[in-house]
Formats: C-alpha cells, structure tokens, sequence
DNA sequence: TGTCGAATGTCCGGAAACGGCCAGTTTCCG
DNA sequence: CGGAAACTGGCCGTTTCCGGACATTCGACA
C-alpha cells in the first residue's frame, strides 16, 4: 500500500490493546493502525496534527469504543488506496453489524467473486484502517479466527468486546 | 518515472519543434516534454494552470531560448522523481554549458561511476526535463548522437541552435 | 476423518532482459 | 597498406517477468 508522502496528517492515542496512530488526509481517516502490526506504511514525512478534525472526531469515538459506550462509528473515511479490489473488500466490511461475525467466502460472494477466497484474506489482512473497517469479525467458515495483523490476541479482545463469541 | 498525480499544475506551449507540455510542483518545475516523445508521464489527474508563476516564468524564457535570446535557464527544478543514480545524472547535465557537448562516458566519470556507461545513458534517455536540463548536449564518443526521446532531430535541430556542430 | 488439490488478487524477492556505451578486434575494400 | 565499417564482450541501473506465499474454502478421494 502506498500512501502519499506529503499532507498526511498523524495522531497518536492509548488504548487498552496498546498504541494505535492515526492518519488523514484532507477526504477523511485514511488509517487506523496498532502498536507493531504487519504492514505498517512508511510514516516518514507525516505530519503530527493532533487537532486535525477527523483525528480529534476519531480518537474520542475509538476511546468510547474500547469503554463498551460506542458500537459504530461516524467518520469520513478515505479508502481511496490500495487496489479496486481491495477497496470493494474494504466497503463491504462495513456491512458487517457490531457484534457479529462472517466469513471470507461469504465476503467474497458478497462482491461478486466467490471464488476468489484467498485473495479475500489478502484484502481483509491489508486493512488500512483498523477497528473502525471491522476487519476482526471475519473469521474462517470453522469459526477458527485464522489471522490478524495486530496480533490474534488482538482479534480475540475485540470479538469479546463486542459480545461475539467465536 | 512515478508522479503525484494530485496537485501537479500543467500548461501547454508552442515552439518551432512542436507543443511543449511543462509540469510543476511546489517545489519547481519539474517536467518539460515534446509533443508525442518516448516516456511521456501518465497525465490523467493534472490541473491547467498557466498563471502558475512557475510555468509563467519557464515559459517565457523557453521561448526566448528558441528565438535565440536566451542560453541559460534561471528556475528552480524538481528532481525528486527518479532515482538516487537518476537525480547524479541529471544534476551532472545541468553543468554542461550552452554551445558544447560531452560524453555518456564523461558523464559517467563525473559522477564517480565511470565503469556504469549504458546505465548513464538509459539515465539521460529519462530526464523529465527537456531543454532546460540539457540532455541533448550529450553524444557518443565517435560523435554520433545516438538518441533523443523526442527523436533525433530535434536533437539536431537543439544543438544547431546553440551553435554546436557534431 | 484426514489429506490433497484447485481457484484468486496482491505483494515480494530474485532472475533475466534491456538499453541513447565504449573499446578492442576483425573484416572488407580501395 | 590504410582506413572505415562490422562484430564482440563487458559494463551497470532499471524494468519486466516469473514463482511463491498468503488471515480460505470446497469437493474428491482414501
């Protein structure tokens, strides 16, 4: 995943999985990532903006999330990165109601490509903006939680957060 | 050749050799291209601006240059596309003056890299900037002009221009 | 039940090909 | 002989291409 170098703005927050930092641009949150995870972009030449609208917006609704006073969220989000595909993956991940889960065939079905099973776990795994795209409810047809950039320990505290037991 | 497809201002130009499409950031001018020459850059996305004091200046002193006028450039370029290897060789060019020629071997040796002559000359093939980073100004060794992106006469017709014969 | 293979988009690493060259040698004429 | 053209091999950064590996699932076998 590329991202443009220049006029990204970046904020860092607590929470109770650790430290997740944020970045915008000027269409919306573009990215919501934890402590360590895979994939992380290259941040150099971000811009620290704690008073950035959509940041401030987002770190108050990502607070009330982790309290248990907060089930969805509204933000403007820029998804504009990462292939077509990946973005049609990405969208319909926001279909996906707090406190339930899906599966990777059932998403790609839902997009029209059945088949493309595997790829559909690339395109949930590359994820760029955690918790809020609700990557963690999906888990294999088993009900085995299978895989999670930030850490499956991360995967599961979420899930129970959100009163869904795989 | 990658370019930030947003906040690219672009204008269009005459000349006795054809449209000339320049290209700036804010940074500087950072392309110069011959009507239907070899690595034209992906335009789509690029935003007309001919009050651009940038592409203001550049294009005026372009057209002095071919109306004979004029022999050096006075404006600040954006090299910062292309690689490390890529920006040597075209920092290299600029020192050529107007009215004399040089070397792909030459310019190999400036750099430091004496032994890495086709890599100079697949380097100088890719210069963005046209004209103003005079990549015409470099022939082979016997005297032969080799190449030009915007084919070779106007290579020809360049180094006419500036008086130098090969 | 357990194992195996096939289908799919993207990324990543390594391998190979490709030049806007140049020098040294050979070939081919007059 | 003498000179010019043709051929050869090595040089090196970039681009292109190919082969796996993946946050899977299902059906076919044993």
């Amino acid at each position: 995943m590329k991202f443009n170098t220049t006029s990204l703005s970046t904020h860092v927050i607590g929470s109770p999985l650790g430290a997740i930092t944020l970045a915008a641009t000027d269409r919306g949150l573009a990215g919501v990532w934890f402590d360590a995870q895979q994939h992380l972009p290259d941040m150099t030449g971000w811009r620290p903006d704690p008073c950035h609208p959509v940041l401030c917006n987002a770190a108050e609704q990502l607070t009330a999330y982790f309290a248990g006073q907060r089930s969805d969220f509204d933000l403007p989000l820029d998804l504009s990165h990462g292939t077509a595909f990946q973005q049609a993956i990405w969208q319909a991940l926001l279909a996906i109601p707090h406190g339930t889960t899906t599966s990777y065939g059932v998403l790609g079905a839902r997009i029209g490509n059945p088949a493309a099973v595997r790829a559909v776990g690339a395109a949930v795994g590359r994820n760029p903006i955690s918790v809020i795209v609700p990557c963690h409810r999906v888990i294999g047809m088993n009900g085995a939680l299978t895989g999670y950039a930030g850490g499956l320990y991360r995967k599961t505290a979420l899930l129970t957060l959100e009163g869904a037991r795989p």
